[in-house]
DNA sequence: ATCCTTATCAACATGAATGTCAATAAGAGA
DNA sequence: TCTCTTATTGACATTCATGTTGATAAGGAT
């Protein structure tokens, strides 16, 4: 018979497990699968370790969501910072706002109010800045600009969400949903 | 004192102003306020009421997910079935997808695994034909309609999830943003 | 080896949500 | 007025998530 050896992790590693078994139940359930029970379980652990390591479920949620978010501007930042020519800022912005889930985390963290936004203290509003200052720069009018950037980053996260759903309704074949990001590119610059 | 007097509705009264109490919890509290304790408390009424008209709490959820479906595509059908000039077509799809949270309606749908979705039998992948139809009839190619269509359902879906957090993050002011749905139609009309 | 810190867990207590049941009363129809 | 249907409710049982506590053991330090 198996002698229940109990496993002993760094404060660090068991954070990491915990947070990335929670992200798997978030995107798996959705936000009501964020709860310490589920999560402990998935884990392999007892949810007394879990309370241990975040003190209750508000504060792993937090956790997590940070995180996430973290990786999310992150992301936009790397898209942005490696010289990118003026005229795919836009591009890049709409791709990351599309990949691993970032659109659907903003809908949570959007849709659901009793979520405390971890926002990056206002760094986030200058990140805009920049951004719609690259597209001005370039030539064209500020407000057709700001325009732009909320036509690409409205259609990035509704594309997130339900991309797929809304994709076979219309009737897009998997090459034509490929090329879609492409399309929008070519597209935005006639916008100008 | 107050004779605690017993109200008692017809059934269509009771079920509509649950659903309507239902609703209104919903886009307060989001999908966390669906729950019956809740509901029946904000409707005045005890629990066990909730449960006589609707079985359980999936039920009422249910319900009240596909009224609204219902709303939301009705609206749809609305806002193209009345001689919408086939230019205006988009415009009209639009302005009904980012109205009266249909937008956040479909996050919810599509973010919550769980949620049996109450699509109306196919008959919404013929109305998006018929979008698709009246576009192209008016001259152009088959796909780009189709890109057409898919931008403006996310953009519409990304600015009723988080329209109005995005629009200040950018830096638009209320006339602009309000401006952004004529903006969005003239500039789709270049890119027949 | 021995000690010490603490990650882990079982057990308990608590509270909230769900669903059941029998009793009550409001209103319609005879 | 009387009867019958049923909407409504309080009380109860059950389940589940949360958080606390004391005990245990894993692993590093001395």
């Amino acid at each position: 018979m198996n002698v229940n050896k109990r496993v002993r992790r760094t404060p660090d590693e068991a954070k990491h497990l915990i947070l990335k078994t929670a992200a798997s139940r978030l995107s798996e359930f959705g936000l009501e699968g964020l709860n310490i029970s589920g999560v402990s379980k998935a884990a392999g652990m007892s949810h007394a370790t879990v309370i241990h390591h975040f003190g209750s479920t508000a504060a792993m949620r937090q956790a997590l969501l940070q995180q996430m978010t973290e990786a999310l501007l992150s992301d936009v930042v790397l898209a942005l910072n490696k010289d990118v020519p003026p005229d795919q800022v836009l591009n890049g912005l709409f791709k990351t706002l599309s990949q691993d889930g970032h659109g659907r985390l903003l809908s949570w963290l959007a849709l659901d109010h009793n979520l405390e936004v971890a926002s990056g203290e206002g760094n986030t509003a200058g990140l805009f800045k920049n951004i719609i200052d690259a597209i001005t720069d370039a030539g064209g009018d500020r407000t057709d600009a700001k325009f732009q950037v909320l036509l690409v980053a409205t259609a990035a996260m509704g594309l997130s969400i339900c991309g797929g759903p809304l994709s076979s309704l219309i009737g897009l074949s998997d090459e034509e949903s490929a090329a879609f990001p492409r399309w929008l590119a070519e597209h935005l610059e006639t916008l100008k």
